[in-house]
DNA sequence: AGCACGCCGACT
DNA sequence: GTCGGCGTGCTC
């Protein structure tokens, strides 16, 4: 009986394509193959076999097998899974899952090693070459360099034999954690919150918990012996998702520290060649632990026994381009597919996981105590109103009185501001103009790094001009509002003795740079560090006991679902980096509106104050946890053929119990790189199968050629 | 995503 | 008279 595979390809295309597996070639579900697509070949991946011919119309027949390593059953159940729960097509979370795969393995290192063949002439500089090339294998760089001689005297042991070339494969076999390293001491909060882990491991499939706990209140700990006991099973291996790939290099240090083993990392900055490698070491079940971005869920494990998701709250675990998903319940999924256990760590938990916690879907441990001497800092308000900056200011006199007994006392201040560059927006003095990007409707930020008007969205930059370009008035342009860069220049002003520095991603470009300025920090060769979000979390720094927020209405303001949210986890990580050690940390935060609950909640350090009004409300307004929600946007070149899309989509949405659809409305940023931009927005009860309405709606209305549609479940930027 | 097929402008 | 622009439509 001849054998159909259906196989999936990494395109965007609607399913997977069925095709005649050959004679002779034993096919199994996972492998790669090399199908014809059209006039092409196309590497893809068998999906399913069942028996059968093509019936009616013959089908084309596999060409051969690609040798890499299969995916194994629990990726595939995860593309198609995140592919229907994306309400996008298959091809795109499958491509997720063979990235590792594009590029070829690192080339084998060219190394020397001694033949046995004696040199014809022995000389000092010979014997030093000889000495230093015994037992080893090293490059001729390295070993002219060891031995202390020049690259010429090894050139001449080549020619004459002595040494031989040879090729070795770059180190594919990890370090292998030693598991024998005695656990760190735990106080009792921390060793309960092990406890249960130990239980939710041994009791074996799928397991959820929420590690809820206060900044410093020593998670990490927790989690490192969570994994030193998922990793009792010799087969087992485990995945610590972070936010972003500054807090990497922290985190694997740790690692290190306990397990005497440097784990896989896996994330945009690690080199193609070494994500081959990682992929391949993943694949065959030899990393123990990965260490990575988001796109580490789509990594071929062999025997998932545990996913950590630190920084749960964390909005970057949304992918808002491209493939769209939010890492955090995919890992929840990945783990339901796998029968593995999920551990969502945070100080400031998203209310979805705290209401799955409340609802006893997720096991909830929660930490109280800081671990150590630390103690939690004093949070205070500064009323704008009462106490404001001098006017082109931004720092008010109670933060910069503060900052001075700080630096005073030889200690170190962080001002936080959520806001690259100089001014977020230039405006003309004479004709009232903004400064605008051409094909967006988003201001343009100046950088005074760089002399520059950058749009942050779509990247266009232009230099300064000198005069307004609409009216022509010299000199007449004024920068408005607060960057980093120009609080950097007012607290320079204001301390010119201290060392100041900036923190964004336009001054840390890497991960390297990040972490030779946390670096710089924690060695206190900087006096008052000026911060993005790039740097509110996961460091620890000794010595910093004032954090200034310089604007803390930033996240209140516009009607953003998440904005009380946000507001309240930023400033609740910002704040934790203050005193995180010995000395007793402060927190002020500079408000017009210091009455407001979120306000007040911080002051009063009253999360559950805060929790439970943000609750009520999202219950009351249907939306998640309480509802769901999605959305789609239609973009394109051509406004009036998307206007016509769009009233042809409204006109056709489906009739159904639960669900109520708001839209067209242009979106917030109508217009992105020459596109226009409209958006419906999609409320449901949370009983409603949401992708099977969006899927349907979707499929009642042709999209024009010229129009792109995006769905987005569970939206977090409403731009 | 590619790549072909298909209808309208400046060239050997 | 052709070469080629990229619009649109298909790939098991």
């Amino acid at each position: 009986m001849s054998r159909i595979a259906s196989v999936l390809l990494p395109m965007p295309l609607p399913e997977a394509f069925d095709y005649a597996e050959p004679e002779g070639l034993e096919l199994a579900v996972g492998d790669h193959v090399a199908v014809p697509l059209g006039p092409r070949v196309i590497r893809g991946v068998v999906m399913a076999l069942r028996d059968g011919t093509g019936g009616n119309r013959p089908l084309k027949v596999i060409q051969g097998r690609v040798d890499d390593p299969p995916l194994p059953p629990g990726v595939l159940a995860f593309v198609e899974w995140a592919a229907r729960y994306s309400v996008d097509l298959p091809g795109f979370p499958l491509a997720m899952a063979l990235r590792g795969l594009r590029h070829p393995p690192p080339k084998p290192d060219k190394v020397l090693v001694l033949t046995g063949t004696q040199p014809a002439r022995v000389t000092p500089a010979r014997l030093k070459v000889l000495a230093a090339a015994e037992g080893v294998a090293l490059s001729s760089a390295a070993l002219a360099s060891a031995a202390g001689v020049s690259a010429g005297v090894v050139k001449g042991l080549v020619d004459e034999g002595v040494l031989a070339v040879d090729f070795v494969e770059p180190d594919r076999g990890l370090p292998q954690p030693d598991l024998s390293l005695p656990p760190r001491d735990l106080n009792p909060g921390q060793a309960a919150c092990v406890e249960v882990m130990k239980e939710m491991l041994g009791a074996g499939g799928f397991q959820a918990a929420l590690l809820d706990g206060v900044t410093g209140s020593g998670k990490t700990e927790v989690y490192l012996e969570a994994v030193a006991a998922a990793l009792q099973d010799p087969e087992a291996q485990v995945l610590i998702l972070l936010p972003e790939i500054a807090l990497t290099q922290a985190v694997l240090a740790r690692f290190e520290q306990r397990f005497a083993a440097r784990p896989a990392e896996w994330h945009s900055g690690v080199s193609p060649p070494r994500r081959r490698q990682v992929w391949e070491t993943v694949a065959s079940g030899n990393a123990r632990i990965v260490v990575g971005a988001r796109s580490a869920l789509f990594l071929p494990f062999k025997k998932l026994r545990l996913i950590v998701v630190d920084e749960e709250h964390d909005s970057s675990f949304k992918q808002e381009e491209g493939f769209i998903y939010q890492a955090r319940d995919l890992a929840v999924a990945r783990a339901k597919i796998e029968g593995a256990s999920v551990l969502l760590a945070s100080a400031t938990p998203s209310l979805e996981s705290l209401f799955n916690a409340q609802a006893g879907r997720y096991r909830w441990l929660r930490l109280s105590a800081r671990h150590g001497a630390a103690q939690l800092p004093d949070i205070g308000l500064v009323d704008m109103r009462e106490t404001p900056p001098e006017p082109g200011r931004w720092l008010s006199p109670p933060l910069i009185k503060a900052m001075a007994v700080t630096l005073h006392r030889g200690e170190q201040a962080m001002l936080f501001l959520n806001r690259r560059g100089y001014a977020p927006l230039v405006l003309c003095k004479a004709c009232g103009e903004k400064m605008k990007s051409p094909d967006s409707d988003s201001w343009l930020v100046e950088h005074r790094y760089t002399g520059r008007l950058v749009c942050h969205l779509t990247g266009f930059s232009m230099k300064k001009p000198e005069a307004c370009p609409h009216c022509g008035a010299k000199d007449s342009l004024v920068s408005i509002g607060p960057g980093v860069e120009r609080v950097e220049e007012e607290a320079r002003y204001l301390f010119p003795d201290a060392r100041v520095a900036v923190f964004s991603s336009d001054t840390v470009m890497d991960a390297e740079a990040a972490k030779a300025l946390v670096a710089t920090m924690v060695a206190g060769e900087i006096d008052i560090l000026v911060a993005t979000q790039a740097a509110a979390k996961g460091h620890n720094f000794p010595n910093l006991t004032l954090v200034g927020v310089v604007d803390a209405d930033l996240s209140l303001r516009g009607g953003d679902l998440r904005a009380g949210e946000r507001t309240f986890q930023l400033l609740a990580q910002a704040a934790g980096r203050a005193g995180r050690h010995e000395k007793p940390g402060r927190a002020l935060l500079q408000t017009y509106s210091p009455d407001h609950a979120v306000m007040q909640a911080l002051k009063a350090q009253d999360r559950d104050a805060f929790i439970e009004a943000e609750m009520g409300m999202r219950q009351d307004a249907g939306l998640p946890p309480f509802g769901r929600l999605a959305a789609v946007i239609a973009s394109g070149p051509d406004g009036a053929a998307l206007e016509a899309y769009v009233e042809a989509l409204a006109a056709v949405i489906p009739n159904a119990e639960g669900v109520e659809v708001f839209g067209p409305a242009d979106a917030p940023l109508a217009t992105v790189r020459g596109r226009r931009r409209k958006r419906f927005l999609v409320r449901a009860e949370r009983n409603v199968d949401l992708q099977g309405f969006m899927a349907a709606w979707r499929a009642r209305a042709k999209v024009p050629n010229s129009v792109r549609v995006v769905i987005d479940i569970d939206p977090y930027s409403f731009l």
